[in-house]
RNA sequence: GCGCCCGUAGCUCAGCGGAUAGAGCAGGGGACUUCUAAUCCCAAGGCCGCAGGUUCGAAUCCUGCCGGGCGCGCCA
């Protein structure tokens, strides 16, 4: 397993957190008492606005009372403002409240800034990412949808950071079966196949014929293989074939990627044929630097770990006994050519989970082979598989999969009745897209929301849902705040810092001021989920403020203070979404 | 056989070394002359798969089982 890339250390944050200011005072008291080795953590607690833990396990090896060793450290806080009251609980927890004044200007804080406090940490680090990575002449069904979705959200957040991102959709566009494909055209113009070039249709017809045919007579098979090979041949009719079906292809996932509102271009289109041209030099290198060696005729890389169910060794196959090279090939070929003339320090995959032996192979493989230094990391962002309604795995060509473009129609279908139904005077194009802002939104919210690890049964229900913890409700909360502040129409959101604040008040801030650090460790660990709990945890506090706290009623110093919190609330909202290639209308 | 992932409320899932394990959905009861009720409140619902171990402290870390999914030589 890699160790996930960790950017630079010590490039400061624009407003460093609440949390992170308390941990640094901690430090310090912890410092000068000479109990270094104690590191307590700083975390939100329910007892208090915080807890330093890490007393008690250090009362251990400096053999004293934990309660005694608690106590210094509370005595040790430096009165500069931002502790309000520290103190002993239980066996030896360390509760820590903030001062209001210090809340108040960390909410001025940050609402001042227009990256909301969050810094650049990952600027000056180029990370390589690859999704989407559908297979040319077949549909994008739900499986896909995965690592579209969850490869975007990591793009946007690392480009929010300050990174630099270079995407790569890995599409399948070369192989074996373009030689049915092809063969199959030239043998069968028929007319009614020729579609409008703007949808999927024909290509899908094309290859279920071409494969049926494939399975059914030997003869065609055989012409097939023959086609593969004027193919790589480079046989001028057949490579316009092949870009013919490639382009039909790529526009149509590229309005796939229009209508899901991800980021993906033609620009980030390189396929599996783009490195046909450096396999050969590939394995070459790999053989003379004896990382590969010859079995069976095919040219293999061996670990010494890993062994088949026969208990003879597993290879990572590069070229195949008959010279075709395989995709190991091209994955290391990718790789290559990622960290040396793309300059990546670090490299994402987020492909199946199935895949997770062939990346170890791969990924181990390049690290012997010299191309991927110690410095720059590889990781595979493994998604769980998409189970059908009986539990079992989808498959790809065994028919009945769900297309991908019929599940969003679906969402964008469903969320416009809910939508019309609360908005009986929103018709026409608005209706339309607070439609595909809804429904698309809790598709990719649904996906988005759990550990990627985990398998998941494919539940439109679920996917659909517009209430509870779904992506509605984080626009619902964004909508009301948007709507406090217009009506509020401009008026002042200074924020007073004499101000006493109420609890539910409180609680909002130190929930906003968690914002810089959870991004932090959706990056750490690739998990965008997290940014999901997160808004979905802030959208609930600011619900609670929202019952709690009137705002356009308020009198007095509140009144600014509250719309300051609507404005940070909702901004916080808005970028959270964004981030997660989810839009934050005004209004739903 | 070996390896990877997953077992938490009826269902879908958070939490991954800290105090009494949390949400949503479903089902029960309530709240709209009040900044958007796509919301909120109350009640109910749990040997955190099992058993050991480490620790002051384990859903969380380690080991071993059990159950499920996936993978392991010329497909991608």
């Amino acid at each position: 397993m890699t160790i996930p890339f960790i950017p630079s250390q010590g490039v400061p944050v624009t407003v460093p957190s609440l949390a992170s200011s308390l941990s640094e005072s901690v430090t310090a008291v912890v410092d000068r008492l000479g109990m270094a080795d104690l590191a307590p953590q700083i975390r939100r607690s329910e007892h208090a606005d915080f807890q330093a833990d890490g007393a008690l396990a250090a009362a251990r090896r400096l053999r004293r009372n934990p309660r005694e060793v608690a106590a210094e450290l509370v005595a040790g806080l430096p009165d500069d403002g931002l502790v309000a009251r520290a103190g002993v609980a239980g066996p030896g927890f360390v509760n820590i409240d903030l001062t209001d004044r210090a809340l108040l200007a960390q909410l001025a804080g940050r609402m001042g800034d227009d990256r909301l406090g969050v810094g650049t940490p990952e600027a000056g680090v180029t990370t390589v990412i690859d999704y989407s990575q559908p297979n040319i002449a077949k549909e994008m069904h739900v499986g896909h949808l995965r690592s579209t979705i969850i490869g975007d959200a990591l793009v946007r957040i690392l480009e929010h950071l300050g990174g630099t991102v270079v995407r790569r959709n890995h599409i399948g566009d070369w192989g074996t079966q373009f030689g049915m494909l092809i063969q199959y055209q030239v043998e069968h113009p028929d007319p009614s196949l020729s579609g409008d070039g703007g949808t999927m249709g024909r290509l899908a017809t094309l290859y279920r014929r071409a494969r049926a045919e494939f399975d059914a007579d030997p003869a065609f098979a055989e012409r097939a293989r023959r086609r593969v090979v004027a193919l790589q041949a480079g046989d001028p009719g057949t490579v316009a074939a092949w870009r013919d079906i490639v382009a039909e292809s790529t526009r149509y996932f590229t309005d796939v990627y229009e209508r899901l509102g991800v980021r993906l271009t033609d620009a980030d289109v390189v396929g599996e044929s783009a490195y046909n041209a450096a396999l050969p030099e590939v394995a070459d290198e790999l053989e003379r630097r004896a990382v590969a060696v010859t079995s069976d005729g095919a040219l293999c890389v061996f670990f010494d770990d890993l062994r088949g169910p026969d208990g003879e060794p597993t290879p990572l196959i590069v070229r195949k006994r008959d010279g075709g090279f395989g995709y190991a090939a091209t994955d290391l070929a990718a790789l290559r050519q990622r960290v040396v003339e793309l300059h990546a320090d670090r490299l994402l995959y987020v492909v199946d989970a199935r895949q997770a032996l062939h990346f170890r192979m791969v990924f181990d493989t390049a690290r012997r082979a010299g191309w991927l230094p110690s410095a720059v990391s590889a990781v595979h962002v493994a998604f769980g598989t998409v189970l059908g309604p009986d539990g079992r795995p989808f498959k790809t060509r065994a028919g009945d999969t769900v297309r991908l473009v019929d599940l969003l129609t679906e969402a964008v279908d469903h969320a416009r009745e809910v939508v019309a139904a609360r908005n009986p005077g929103l018709t026409g194009a608005a209706l339309d897209e607070r439609a595909r802002q809804v429904g698309i939104g809790a598709v990719k919210y649904a996906d988005l929301a759990t550990n990627r690890a985990r398998d998941y049964t494919y539940e439109p229900r679920r996917m659909l849902a517009l209430a509870g913890n779904t992506g509605v409700y984080l626009q619902y909360a964004h909508a009301r705040v948007r709507s406090i502040l217009a009506r509020a129409d401009g008026a002042d959101v200074t924020v007073d810092p004499t101000a006493a604040l109420e609890p539910a008040e409180r609680a909002l801030i130190l929930d906003l001021d968690a914002f810089a650090d959870t991004l932090a460790e959706v990056v750490a660990a690739s998990e965008p989920h997290r940014l999901c709990g997160y808004l979905y945890r802030l959208a609930q506090t600011f619900t609670a403020f929202y019952e709690h706290c009137p705002v356009l009623r308020a009198t007095g110093s509140s009144r600014g203070n509250r719309l300051a919190l609507c404005r940070l609330t909702g901004d916080t909202l808005r970028t959270g979404l964004h981030l997660l290639g989810i839009s934050a209308p005004n209004h739903l």
